[in-house]
DNA sequence: CCTTGACCTAGAGTGAACTCTAGGGTGTAT
DNA sequence: ATACACCCTAGAGTTCACTCTAGGTCAAGG
């Protein structure tokens, strides 16, 4: 039971939007999608799962021209495994980089929080006197 | 001490450029920067302090309207501390949702590098027999 | 004085990633 | 057979946040 999808319910169960679905096809980093003979998309849940990982990287800031990268060497088949590896261990490094920089940014915000509630305290303080 | 710093080296201290700080100014985020007479901006050790903490909300995803917003409200005074105490919230509430989805990208790529790793390991096998 | 490097403004240009439009085809239900 | 929702393409438009350019001013050293 694989089911096939248009280009809109594609969009629905991906999330993104059909005029995305079709900007990232023409980007050449949805070469497996298939046609109908009248030139109709039809996806099924193999594409909608590799669009989904796609999105994924996509989502971790990965640019579209390094997401074709990858879609080109997956489509040489089983030799540039090794290769794609290392492109996903290289992203995942530049993602736990920025939860670690975003970290130390809600320390900033949460002492800026700090100051600002200190300050309130005194305020009130100062209106008691 | 509160020293002095010409545009260029307010961009070496914060690590913004020229550009970037006469951008923010022209946008209204950094209404605190002097002038001296004939017009050249004057930052001083204070005004570095902002724009870092400003850049920090920056680089947290928070919009340039948004930060414009925050310096606006901090114009008027410390009858706006609630407010922008919330908005700082709502941001760190922001990045530690953003730091929990990039937490389930990385678990998404590690699922992917260990299939890729069994797929290898498969193919080793197949190759020896 | 004059050169030189850093500063100024207004406004144009850039790059990334969509997002939309116009004009037209498809397919299914009445 | 016609209405209607959904599909197609090529290409234009949008948004955001810078980034740069042209044409000029300023200030310190020689």
């Amino acid at each position: 039971m694989n089911k096939r999808y248009t280009i809109g319910q594609a969009a629905e169960a991906t999330g993104l939007s059909i005029h995305t679905l079709r900007y990232y096809e023409k980007e050449g980093i949805l070469p497996f999608i298939k046609r109908t003979e009248s030139g109709i998309r039809i996806f099924d849940d193999e594409d909608i799962q590799r669009i989904e990982f796609l999105n994924c990287l996509r989502n971790t800031g990965m640019p579209i021209h390094q997401l074709k990268e990858y879609v080109d060497l997956a489509l040489q088949g089983d030799k540039t495994i090794d290769e794609r590896v290392r492109m996903l261990e290289n992203q995942k490094e530049k993602v736990e980089h920025e939860m670690n920089v975003l970290k130390s940014y809600i320390d900033m915000i949460n002492y800026k929080t700090d100051l600002y509630s200190k300050l309130k305290n005194e305020m009130t303080k100062a209106h008691l006197q």
